[in-house]
DNA sequence: ATTAAAAGATAGTAATACTATTATATTTGT
DNA sequence: ACAAATATAATAGTATTACTATCTTTTAAT
């Protein structure tokens, strides 16, 4: 779907890089062709090495704008939270009520994107890709204390709790808001995984994708009053 | 809590080892040695080098035994899950009522262990320390396929399953028990993680720890009919 | 035309993730 | 008690990774 949102330059956390790579034409590069680089084969494998090579350029040009591979993947999942933010404000924004707007922001949340119908962002679905299959590994790390006082977990802090505020208007009683969505997030993701993966561990698949309508459920019901 | 359960030999996936780490005394000191490494310096940070050097032997030896790093966390997770299988077929066990099974299965999933109290296997606590801080490392990657084809996710498989019938003694109408349990046993622990580093994406913490409430909260409400 | 900034080319380093080889203990079977 | 088998230690070596440094060339801005 055509639209307005894909000229909007996402705000990124400046700690991520050395140089804006969205200031180029190669660092436009690093950030399209890493994505599909680390779809293809993977983060443990992905090396800047390979990535010059991909792109015909050299290490030490993408070390101008990258301090290391972990800072990029870093600045793609930033990237990726912006997209979601600008798209869940998009999205939700002149819905009155209530429980309307919550249902729209587990749509958003947990639903893969349909370029067809919905406001897509550039690079979202590729994006998300890399997320679904790598993003636990931007904070299972050591350094995950010193990165968090960069605050290059702050745009997910503000999804996070931007739906947490939707709950609240739905149910103020309701005492676990803040784990409610981000076991929604995190969870989404992670049953996509396992649809491609570990089919048994999951009841939804390529075929059938449940994951949607089992959050749904899951979130209204887990708010009801009583 | 002394219990005879300690002394049962856990069964582990034997395309995790080259040489069985529990026939001997390096071997052994591999597997506890390697727990509290991992749990110092990150996963990342750990290598072979390092564990030989800090149980006085060398590289090679530990290559005896393990083909890879990565290989050593397989095992590292398959022991932890032959820990809960244990337990929560022991715990679960002449429990007639199916609210009350489910009930303690959740709490064996989602609480910490208390040694005083409960039967806790042996390295289970620092175990599930690794698990907590690097589990989804353990599948997030390219080689998961052939992983789970050698089998090495079969005991977790097998956990989700035990539950999924608890589930479906209760309800067996409810659509979507695998996603259900999946979201429950990785989200726990995912919000220990948050809770120790970005507390703002949770509602628990070390004085108040919410997580198995949260849980069996979420769970009841999820299945119950209508 | 001059200058500054960006990118390219090349080199180098310490650490990692291994493999291989040989020597020395230790255990086990007879 | 002794030979044979096995386990471990010691050492060396390799390709790759994750960088840093430097110098030259290209491009862009004034």
């Amino acid at each position: 779907m055509e639209s307005f949102l894909q000229y909007i330059k996402l705000p990124i956390n400046e700690k991520l890089y050395l140089k804006d790579p969205q200031s180029s034409e190669i660092g436009n590069k690093i950030l399209n062709e890493s994505i599909v680089l680390i779809n293809e084969i993977g983060f443990e494998k992905f090396t800047f090495k390979k990535l010059a090579i991909h792109i015909s350029t050299t290490e030490a040009s993408i070390y101008r704008y990258f301090e290391s591979k972990h800072k990029l993947l870093l600045y793609l999942n930033n990237w990726y939270w912006s997209c979601i933010a600008t798209r869940l404000l998009f999205e939700t924004s002149n819905i009155q009520d209530a429980v309307l707007r919550l249902q729209k922001a587990i749509h958003v949340l947990t639903a893969l994107p349909n370029p067809e119908t919905e406001h897509v962002l550039p690079n979202e679905i590729s994006l998300k890709e890399v997320v679904i299959n790598e993003a636990s590994k931007v904070f299972l790390t050591k350094e995950v204390d010193t990165e968090n006082k960069d605050g290059v977990f702050s745009v997910y802090k503000t999804v996070v709790n931007n739906v947490v505020e939707m709950i609240q208007a739905i149910n103020p009683e309701y005492p676990f808001p803040n784990m409610l969505v981000t076991t929604v997030i995190e969870g989404s993701n992670q049953q996509r995984f396992f649809a491609q993966h570990l089919p048994k561990l999951t009841n939804s698949s390529a075929t059938a994708d449940l994951v949607e309508q089992f959050y749904q459920d899951l979130i209204f019901k887990a708010i009801q009053h009583g």
